[in-house]
DNA sequence: GCCCATATGTTGTCACACCACATATGGCCA
DNA sequence: TGGCCATATGTGGTGTGACAACATATGGGC
């Protein structure tokens, strides 16, 4: 499933709170009912290209015992970019289904 | 806007009957009134690749004092990849609204 | 001792969306 | 007459992004 939705729906699981790539991963699948499963060679660079671009902010936790976590956070831009992105998408459907008439409901 | 759409939105237009490249890409714009717009590096290159895949049938229709114009028309393979790309992108958005909730409604 | 789940990463490849450019015809308008 | 717009088809080059495969590291279960 190749569609440029990973910005969206990262920034959305970031909206409640901290989370760690993995967990991130986690989460999506798990919300979507394993309709989108994430693939890390899609999360981590498109992690990285958001804190690039000052959407979501990183820190390292590191316990004993454990593997080091990297916690993302949602920046107030990374906010409005979500809002963006649901507002584009929420359009996208709604061409998609006019066209091609998905939805019976 | 690039989703990786241009099969579903393509085929599914061409369900209603012949059409050649230029109608496709008007009939898209105005069905999905103006969300989604077909630029023709991608609207070509894709009825090649549809074609090559024996997803649609072309030809070349000639008319006096007109462009040739190429109409296509969905063939039976394309019929069942059509049903497969509606369900895969049904599934696709309940995915993206149970993680994104996008849709109120 | 091995595999699995957790957790993070890189390299290389491929599909595809788009910008810019190109060609060709007819109609409208100044 | 000349230019622009709509129609209609196409190409070359660029960039993004999704994924396969591989790699590293830790703890727990069998």
């Amino acid at each position: 499933m190749k569609k440029g939705s990973a910005e969206l729906l990262i920034l959305a699981i970031l909206e409640d709170g901290q989370r760690h790539g993995y967990e991130v991963a986690r989460q999506i699948e798990r919300r979507s009912r394993g309709a989108i499963s994430f693939h890390v060679a899609s999360l981590y660079p498109m992690l990285y290209r958001l804190e690039g671009r000052g959407l979501i902010e990183g820190r390292w936790v590191e316990k004993a015992g454990q593997r080091r976590r990297r916690y993302y956070r949602l920046t107030t831009d990374g906010a409005g970019v979500l809002a963006a992105q649901r507002s584009l998408w929420q359009e996208f459907f709604t061409g998609i289904n006019r066209v091609a008439r998905l939805r019976n409901a």
